[in-house]
RNA sequence: GGGAGUAUAGCUCAGCUGGUUCAGAGCGCCUGCCUUACAAGCAGGAGGUCACUGGUUCGAUCCCUGUUACUCCCACCA
């Protein structure tokens, strides 16, 4: 089998994911094993991959692939989220640019429509997720406002209606004057911005005295119904039981006087709109002002703007500021700077606005949510996030769940008239809306459905219990065999939105949490730390990118610079170290695809040099499954705190360094020359098991190579057989067992001796062809190689390693501990050199043996400090002596 | 305004319960090599007062005080 020497993974990704497909390999089902599960974020339908799915994806399918091959029924669920505010703003957009007004439409029509979009690019980004390796058993694939989930959400809504949870009033909103909708404060965004303070005098009724009052929003006075002062502000005082006249508007309004007033802040008086602040609305509740609402919906102000009616709020602001100006009414101007809300879906600047919408208490579901994170049911990785919920928690507001939008899941209450009242029916349905008429009014009518749809969310809470349909059948064996959920992945900026709520609604729907773990992913951001956004345009298409590097390529680099809760500063560049670990695999296939077997066992004189490499490669062998059981151990430990990269950094070493550094440079039968059978067989195991254990990380570059080794040596028709009936996905990930440490702190040492060896040619100008010898005086017991000497023969081109009493005259040292090492020279060596190195070190050793002489003469810390480490200590000195003595011996001899 | 977090090599980060995993890893950098698996590579090497200050301790990168810088979250000051 010729292969390519680069590895080119385009042909082969594509590959291997049809035959997952084709297996249904990624497919679940309930059965005896234990079951993991994990429910994927829904992205929006209509969204496209970009980074931050890369990276939370790439997260899921590592930690699910590992699951699989720990021998549990893995079940990774994908889905999109229809994402109401975000779709119906691309849908009308879409209209638009085909010259269709929104408002032109029928609720059906319009509806009509954005399915058909739906439909068109809904689900690009799960097609894109497959590029990527992504083990979703896509046979389950959701949407939140299937039929299942659809009525799981009205089912609930009829609940919590039921329970008096769920209620409607006209409250104070957030305003999205763009979208026309109310959003919930997690959807408002505050922005520093720079702007104006203006002073504007009210005159007092009758009076040529004026107060002067600070707003922001001068726009808003037609909406005035009071001015504010403090009780206790004495500046004031006069004005007590006075009115004052609104500038520009006429209007004649009360003074009132309140504590909530900061009497530091512009004027110390502050003016009343109670439609259209949150403050002075409350105050409008306690003093029983009036309240004036002078914007129509689209933030246009409506007939109480009087000349001003039909502009913008923005427009108007400038034109009432120039009127106020020219008629003396304005103090003075200045900057300001304050935090104004913003939507975050639209970026519209909020409108307080005051309307009917319907809310859902969050007090008692809050409390339970906050009780099963508190006592660790629940973790979070990282746990700092623990801070952040409990915080909200514990001060929530009750949540705005209706939204002004057509895309979504439309509100399931009636309105009817009995007798000039109007009353609600919450139902399922029409139907059972008209029965539940005809029972509790006797009404038998017409109808009218709340026009209004639910808040996304109110979909998504709902998402690890709606999946496995556990709302509508809750006792249905899916649920039951997959509910809770194992892990999540998700972003921080999240939590409050989704994973606090699905929470609730956990305990609420099944008593239970949703999941056990939370691993929140950071935010991936350039190289220049800016949060990676379509504005900026600096981030990279990952589809590209998976052509460029790899899927495997990419999900490395992710994987490599991303610790839990950490944001991850994104350069391509990451993506080849990647690709070239991908490479690297490959190469050590190809070599070991090119070895020839030994096929007799010949007694002759001949294979000696068989016998030899035979006994050597034992050892290797040996030390290699040592070395592998010894990284197992880590890596367990790693997964086990959510650690990934960690993890992937180790089996990286494990495989790069270890493997094919080191155990095949051990092995590699010299040119020409057959390897013998047992290292061949154990090398395939060996190289196998890495395999498995890289497998989560990088599937495609794993799956091929695993292929090719199990099918080595293997005839065509059970090759065949094999690729066409074997995964490595659904193999058994090695375990970690006992290890002989000894034996690796070995090896250790002959490595040092080989590296000592290299880097006196290194530095010495000799070539890698010239064979040298080593030597060393045993005096260490620590200091043992004799297992490994044939292999520091081989790898360090050393023609003998030699035992010796004496030190040997003209020959070059380097000390490993406290043993020296010697190298013999034929030509003379540099005196200069080598006393200037030899005296460096002289001085270092003293230095160190000074300062652990200091510690040792301290009474306190000797009658202070553990027996142990004064033991640590003492041996320290010893060994600090024992150098000295043998340094100062090399210079006397040169010298 | 309140709260949380971070500061360790040029970059990104480990460093778990104070003492041989104690100053580490990867990348980058420097030097020498196209050594028949791999230049997407091989071998060797250099780089750090562990942000600053004071304290606790026999001993501090680690615990405590304060300072500085950055990051994030929350909040109705017009």
């Amino acid at each position: 089998m010729e292969l390519a020497s680069k590895y080119d993974p385009r042909a082969i990704e594509e590959k291997w994911y049809q035959f997952w497909l084709d297996k249904k390999l990624f497919h679940s089902e309930p059965d005896n094993r234990v079951p993991y599960t994990v429910v994927i974020p829904p992205p929006n339908v209509t969204g496209v991959l970009h980074m931050g799915h890369m990276l939370n994806n790439t997260i899921q399918d590592v930690l699910v692939r590992r699951a699989r091959m720990q021998g549990k029924n893995a079940c990774w669920v994908p889905g999109t989220d229809h994402a109401s505010i975000a779709t119906e703003a691309k849908v009308v957009k879409m209209l638009a640019e085909r010259g269709i007004d929104k408002r032109s439409l029928s609720r059906d029509e319009f509806l009509k429509y954005a399915w058909e979009w739906k439909e068109q690019y809904g689900g690009i980004i799960l097609k894109q997720l497959r590029k990527l390796g992504a083990s979703c058993d896509w046979d389950r694939t959701a949407f939140t406002m299937d039929d299942v989930r659809y009525e799981s959400v009205m089912r609930v809504f009829v609940d919590l209606y039921n329970k008096e949870l769920i209620y409607r009033g006209v409250r104070m909103v957030n305003w999205d004057p763009q979208a026309l909708t109310a959003v919930s404060d997690e959807e408002v965004v505050y922005k520093e911005s720079h702007g104006k303070l203006f002073y504007l005098r009210y005159f007092v009724e009758g009076e040529d005295r004026y107060i002067v009052v600070a707003t922001t929003r001068p726009e808003t006075i037609m909406g005035d119904t009071a001015v504010c002062v403090h009780p206790e502000d004495e500046r004031y005082s006069w004005l007590k039981g006075k009115r004052v006249v609104v500038p520009g508007v006429g209007r004649v309004v009360p003074i009132i006087m309140d504590e909530y007033v900061d009497r530091e802040f512009g004027t110390g008086a502050l003016k009343i709109t109670p439609a259209h602040d949150i403050n002075d609305y409350n105050l409008g509740m306690k003093y029983n002002l009036e309240s004036i609402d002078i914007f129509n919906d689209n933030g246009t102000l409506n007939e109480h703007g009087g000349k001003y009616a039909g502009m913008d709020r923005f427009a108007c602001r400038k034109q009432i500021v120039k009127d106020l100006d020219e008629a003396g009414l304005i103090e003075k101007i200045e900057d300001y700077t304050n935090k104004v809300g913003h939507s975050e879906r639209t970026d519209a600047v909020i409108e307080p606005k005051l309307s009917a919408q319907w809310f859902l208490k969050m007090e008692g579901l809050a409390k339970r949510a906050l009780e099963v994170v508190e006592d660790d049911t629940i973790r979070f990785h990282p746990a700092k996030f623990k801070n952040t919920y409990r915080h909200w928690l514990e001060n929530i507001k009750d949540w705005c769940i209706s939204r002004q939008l057509w895309w979504g899941h439309r509100i399931p209450a009636w309105y009817l008239e009995v007798n000039g009242r109007v009353e609600t029916v919450v139902a399922l349905n029409e139907e059972e809306a008209r029965k539940l008429a005809a029972e509790k009014y006797g009404y038998t009518g017409a109808l009218r459905q709340d026009d209004d749809v639910l808040d996304t969310w109110f979909s998504s809470w709902l998402w690890p219990i709606s999946l496995f349909d556990g709302i509508r059948n809750p006792d249905n064996p899916e649920i039951k065999y997959y509910y809770p959920t194992a892990d999540l992945i998700t972003a921080p900026d999240i939590i409050f939105f989704w994973v606090a709520r699905m929470i609730m609604a956990g305990e609420e729907y099944r008593k239970d949490v949703p999941f056990h773990n939370v691993y929140f992913t950071g935010i991936v951001r350039d190289k220049l730390g800016r949060k990676m956004s379509k504005q900026l345009g600096n981030s990279p298409d990952p589809i590209e990118l998976i052509e460029k590097y790899g899927a495997d390529g990419v999900r490395m680099g992710m994987l490599l610079t991303a610790p839990a809760g950490n944001d991850l500063p994104f350069d391509e560049s990451i993506c080849e170290q990647g690709r070239n670990f991908s490479n690297k695999l490959w190469n050590a296939l190809r070599l070991v695809s090119g070895w020839q077997v030994e096929t007799s066992t010949p007694k002759d004189s001949k294979s000696r040099s068989l016998e030899d490499s035979k006994s050597n490669n034992e050892v290797a062998v040996q030390w290699m499954e040592q070395r592998m059981a010894q990284v197992l151990e880590e890596i367990e430990r790693d997964f086990d705190q959510y650690r990934l990269s960690e993890a992937l950094m180790a089996t990286y070493k494990l495989a790069w360094d270890d493997f094919c550094s080191w155990y095949l440079e051990m092995v590699k039968p010299a040119y020409g020359t057959p390897i013998d059978r047992e290292t061949y067989e154990a090398t395939l195991s060996i190289f196998s098991r890495l395999m498995l254990m890289l497998h989560p990380f990088m599937p495609f570059v794993t799956e091929e190579i695993w292929h090719a080794l199990q099918t080595m040596g293997k005839d065509d028709e059970k090759a065949a057989f094999i690729n066409a009936n074997y995964s490595i996905m659904n193999q058994h990930m090695p375990t970690s067992v006992y290890y002989d440490q000894r034996l690796l702190d070995e090896f250790d040492t002959a490595r040092e001796v080989i590296a000592g060896v290299r880097n006196i040619r290194n530095t010495r100008n000799l070539s890698p062809k010239e064979a040298l010898e080593v030597s060393y005086i045993a005096s260490d017991e620590r200091f043992r190689i004799d297992r490994f000497e044939g292999i520091i023969r081989k790898l360090g081109n050393v023609s003998a390693v030699k035992v010796i009493t004496e030190k040997p005259a003209g020959a070059l040292s380097f000390m490993i501990g406290t043993t020296e090492c010697f190298v013999p020279m034929s030509q003379n060596v540099n005196r200069e050199e080598e006393l200037k190195k030899l005296q460096e070190d002289l001085k270092y050793a003293e230095g160190f043996l000074n300062s652990v002489l200091k510690k040792l003469s301290n009474e306190k810390f000797v009658n202070g400090a553990p027996a142990a480490v004064i033991e640590k200590e003492r041996n320290k000195q010893r060994d600090a002596e024992t150098k000295i003595a043998a340094l100062k011996a090399q210079i006397a001899a040169l010298g």
